[in-house]
DNA sequence: ATCGTAACGGTTGAA
DNA sequence: GTTTCAACCGTTACG
């Protein structure tokens, strides 16, 4: 449930624990520390905790993304249909085999590879709970069932997990940002918006903003609007620095200042960034975004790359499968009427 | 003073 | 419909 408010934290900026900020806030970090900002007056600023800031700069730095990481869901199962299917054909050709033969097997056949190939308790489980007497099973309903079992799971898993990919095989494996040779079945996921840049990200937002209602927290959830992300609203001429001006101003009126302590903004105007608004109710959640790449280590060659690239968003197995919603505040507690 | 990070209490969503 | 579990969150405190 969500709170019915927000905590405060000891700077006196609002926040929600266990959910993440809203991305206006992450956006501002980011592009405070582009203009120079030293990450504890960017803290001392948006009432963010420097713990914070240097999370999501550093997630930034590696990875691109000012996104919020997937949050819930599971890891996918190993124990693919398919997976599943092939064990079975292997009990079936050899009911003596034993677990470790039918792991190897896997392995060699490809069905699996070293990131995903179920351990031999796994296959031992299965072949107790999922194949059981094999020898009673009629050749003609096998073969059926192997039929059926590659339908489904090429349309339940392959495309989400793709298993095979040895890039995607691992979520702590680091892909390059701007690494185009996605297969297909992981080029685009199901609910997935192409992108995690923050270009696509206040492209959606822009979007939203027209067919989302007056507060600014609410947010339809990806399967809504991962569509809208696809239909053509990219980069328009108001975009500012990749992102849209309206999303922002709007996002803006986020600066955490609504406690009515005195706020941080001398080095604002002496550093000639952007004037933000510093006396703005407080309102901490407005639209999330997807998930950023989390667990993507990658070392970037250009620390704090330009907010407006667009970098392609390499999803996860797990990204793919479990984190295709965005954050949803229907009850922000801190929308201040 | 600043920054990185582990611990903590919390939320989330697939299984 | 509920529970479990492992992912993530931001804050806090420590070094």
């Amino acid at each position: 449930m969500e709170p019915a408010f927000g905590e405060v934290n000891q700077l006196g900026g609002v926040f929600v624990n266990g959910r993440p900020l809203p991305n206006a806030i992450r956006l501002r970090i980011v592009e405070l520390a582009q203009l120079g900002i030293r990450p504890c007056d960017i803290s001392r600023q948006l009432r963010v905790s420097h713990g914070c800031v240097s999370k999501i700069l550093a997630r930034y730095n590696e990875t691109g993304s000012i996104l919020p990481g997937a949050i819930g869901g599971s890891k996918p199962r190993v124990t693919t249909p398919t997976v599943v299917k092939h064990i079975r054909t292997y009990k079936q050709r050899d009911p003596g085999i034993f677990a470790w033969e039918i792991r190897d097997r896997l392995l060699a056949d490809g069905v699996c590879d070293k990131y995903n190939v179920p351990s031999v308790s796994s296959i031992s489980r299965i072949l107790r709970n999922k194949i059981g007497n094999l020898s009673q099973q009629s050749h003609y309903d096998s073969h059926k069932q192997h039929h059926h079992a590659t339908a489904a799971s090429a349309l339940q898993y392959n495309h989400i997990y793709s298993y095979t990919n040895p890039i995607t095989a691992g979520a702590k494996v680091p892909t390059p940002p701007g690494m185009h040779s996605l297969p297909s079945t992981m080029a685009m996921p199901r609910t997935w918006p192409s992108s995690h840049s923050v270009t696509d990200i206040l492209g959606i937002r822009s979007i939203t903003d027209q067919v989302s209602d007056t507060s600014p927290y609410h947010s339809p959830k990806v399967e809504e609007w991962s569509s809208l992300s696809r239909n053509g609203f990219q980069s328009t001429q108001h975009m500012i620095n990749g992102l849209d001006k309206g999303s922002i101003d709007q996002e803006v009126k986020y600066s955490q200042t609504a406690s009515g302590l005195p706020t941080v903004g001398s080095f604002v105007a002496a550093s000639g960034m952007t004037p933000y608004p510093t006396a703005a109710p407080v309102s901490p959640y407005m639209a999330y975004g997807t998930a950023a790449p989390t667990g993507r280590r990658i070392k970037s060659k250009h620390p704090f790359p330009q907010i407006s690239a667009v970098l392609p968003h390499i999803p996860t197995p797990r990204d793919s499968c479990s984190y295709a919603k965005c954050i949803e505040f229907k009850d922000n507690p801190f929308h201040l009427t």
